[in-house]
DNA sequence: TACTGGTACATAGCAACACTGAATAGCAAC
DNA sequence: GTTGCTATTCAGTGTTGCTATGTACCAGTA
C-alpha cells in the first residue's frame, strides 16, 4: 500500500472524515490530528488537517470558538453546525454509492478469496 | 450526492477502477467508457478516461495494440501486464484499508439505522 | 455534394486537493 | 538558553478529474 496511492485516495474523503470526527464531539486541530491517528489514519500530516479545517470553516460547515490552552497557544475548537450536518449526510451518501460500485467491481474480478494464501 | 463531491472522491480511485475493468478483459477507450457507465459510474466523461489511459500507458501498467475499426478510427486496445497486475493488487489493498477505516467511522457516528425514516 | 450522426482518440486550460517544509508562538523543565 | 511538547499557519508543489473543443473515419441520406 503505497503512500502516494493513499494520498490520492484521500482526496475528497479526508474532508468528510474530519467532519465526521467533529460530529462525534467538538475538537481542535491538534486533537483532531491525534484522533485521526487513533482511527488508523496514521499517514495524515498535521499541516493537511489544518488546511481542511480552514476550508470547512470558510464554507460555513463548522462553528469555531477560541479557547485558551494551559500548554500552548489558544485552541480553535470546531463544532459541526446545521450546514455541516447536511453536508456530512451528503458525504455519506456519495461515499456509500462509490464504495458500493467499487466493491462490486472488486468482487467481479476476484469472486472468491478462499484459496488466497 | 453532489457532482463535485463525487469528482473529488474519484481522484485516486478512477485509475484503479479503469485498471480493474481492463483486467477483466482487454478493451479500448471508447469501450471502457461504456463499461464504466454500465457499472454505474455514469458521471465519468470520455475525456477523463482517455487521460487515465494515457497515464497508465506511460507508467507501463498496460500493453497497447492498435486494431483497425470498421466504424471509425483505429482502436487502441489496452491489456493489463505484469506491472499493472501488481499495481492493481496494491490498489485493492489501499482501497480496502481506507474503506474499512471510513466504514468504522461511519458506524461510530451512526451506530443504528433502525429508526431512520 | 453536403450534412448529420455514431464511432474513436487527443489535449489545453482549469479548479480542487493533500503533501512538503518551514515558520511562529506559548509554556515547562532541565 | 535550549530542548521539547503543545498549537496553529502558510507558501509552494504535484497529482488528479473535468470542461470544452478539435480531429478523424465512416455510413446514411437528402
Amino acid at each position: 500500500m503505497s503512500k502516494q496511492q493513499m494520498t490520492e485516495m484521500l482526496k475528497g474523503t479526508l474532508e468528510g472524515v474530519v467532519l465526521a470526527i467533529v460530529a462525534l464531539q467538538p475538537a481542535y486541530g491538534y486533537e483532531i490530528t491525534a484522533r485521526l491517528r487513533d482511527q488508523g489514519f496514521s499517514d495524515i500530516v498535521e499541516g493537511t488537517v489544518y488546511a481542511v479545517l480552514v476550508r470547512i470553516e470558510q464554507r460555513g460547515l463548522v462553528d469555531v470558538v477560541k479557547v485558551p490552552s494551559e500548554k500552548g497557544p489558544p485552541r480553535k475548537v470546531y463544532s459541526l453546525n446545521a450546514m455541516g450536518s447536511d453536508y456530512l449526510e451528503e458525504f455519506w451518501t456519495t461515499w456509500t454509492a462509490l464504495a458500493e460500485r467499487i466493491e462490486e467491481l472488486h468482487h467481479t474480478i476476484e469472486p472468491t478469496h478462499e484459496g488466497e494464501n
